[in-house]
DNA sequence: CGGGGAGTTGAATGCAGTCAACAAATGTGG
DNA sequence: CCACATTTGTTGACTGCATTCAACTCCCCG
């Protein structure tokens, strides 16, 4: 982990902004609001951010790169929760209990900005807007939650691995518009089933049956859905409400 | 639907304030945060809340009874998201999108205290602490859906309706500090099915496994867990970890 | 060029779903 | 208070999706 405090990048031209939680802000309420943040993290491919069980004392905002977030199990596997994007917004934590339930490990090479948690308190209350800002990206993370709980729930293999392909896919798109071309994906079929409780034989059944019928298009790290609206079928959702609630 | 708006109750008395949002503040603010509330709510079993597409401007408290919240899919079936019990916090949408993505029915008799949305705004500016109040009450929420994700995905069935049976034991337990009898359960077996991803027959099974066991015995709309110790086991958690969740 | 992670394939097993019928409990109206 | 209707719970036989285990290939990286 590499942490950058000098010549940090300015929150008013930062290209994912409007994903992110300071995109929720009016442009007036920034320069009090970027007094949060401290300074910027690096990590590399395969370093934890933080460890199930750490005392959370910063909250961060993903940049560049994607993070797995995740529970150990007893029996040795892993339960994914969701996988991070740029523009997330990760552990923040306000309640006396600081205990974090889960882990986070970088999927790909992460830059993130980190805001120490005490830091809030002060500025909330000069900023109520902050406060509403948080509930709003909150309130999004929790209906993107009972969307996966749904599809991991109620549907064969085939629906949960497009439906997780798909709102992966969408927010890849909407975060770096190109247009023509796959997008970065740096996740395992192993890492879909440890997200969808599937296992990784069963997830690579289920990609050559997409792939067959045309629905993706998956090498090499990237990921490229020829007709989204096909793939939304087989996911068993409504692309336009998907495409509210990932590209929001 | 039934109001009442004139001698509401005193939230300094309230039995189940330590559970619920105003019990994550100090004393001296409450006389403030009671400004909020407008009325409370009655609502007959089998009644709906509010409905997946309404437009969010209440929040609730749940003062007494159990309601079910839910997604209706496209199949007919339909997924609970989870159960609400009194003290639970619903409904707060403070983000610029207020459209709801669930239901909420009432699985017995409840009351609720109303709070309109808008007059979080102020207050919040006033009270930075209820701000407070409300991340600790989320970040439960939260923690709570990542572990019915984790036994959703990766448990076997006798697993998840173990994990679910002893989270409401534990919280109708706590809430009302009855040591010897058993607990109010107001929930089917088909709404067991309906939050779990399971038919109700095969929950049906999964419930007489459990009774030849001697882990739970369960009729005419009342729980009662002989061993805690030994269901946890059954459900593939830690009983400390669980009670640290759901007695909060 | 060699090693290790990721992806692929096949056969056998088992958990949970489906369908159909019935029993018990609950609620309602006469 | 009883008769009937409806909901909830119970049982058995059969089917099918996903797991398990084992072997193997491909690709990337050092």
């Amino acid at each position: 982990m590499k942490s950058i405090t000098q010549n940090l990048p300015k929150c008013k031209d930062c290209a994912i902004r409007k994903s992110a939680l300071f995109g929720e802000l009016e442009t007036e309420y920034l320069n009090k609001a970027r007094e949060l943040r401290s300074h910027q993290v690096v990590i590399p491919a395969g370093e934890h951010l933080y460890h199930e069980g750490d005392e959370s004392d910063k909250a961060f905002t993903l940049h560049t790169g994607w993070i797995s977030l995740f529970k150990n199990l007893e029996d040795g596997n892993r339960q994914i929760l969701r996988f991070a994007l740029p523009g997330d917004f990760l552990c923040y934590k306000m309640g006396k209990n600081k205990t974090l339930d889960h882990s986070a490990i970088a999927l790909s090479e992460v830059t993130l900005c980190a805001f120490p948690i005490d830091r809030f308190r002060n500025i909330i209350a000069e900023l109520p807007e902050l406060s509403f800002a948080i509930s709003a990206m909150t309130e999004l993370v929790a209906e993107r939650c009972h969307t996966v709980l749904t599809s991991i729930a109620s549907h064969t293999a085939e629906a949960k691995v497009s439906y997780l392909l798909l709102s992966l896919y969408l927010r890849e798109r909407v975060l770096y518009k190109n247009e023509d071309n796959c997008v970065q994906f740096p996740i395992t079929q192993e890492d879909i089933g440890d997200a969808l409780g599937l296992t990784s034989i069963h997830v690579n059944r289920v990609f050559q049956s997409l792939r067959k019928q045309g629905l993706i298009e998956c090498k090499s790290k990237c990921l490229w859905v020829p007709d989204s609206e096909k793939l939304a079928e087989a996911a068993k959702v409504s692309l336009p409400e998907l495409k509210q609630l990932m590209c929001k």
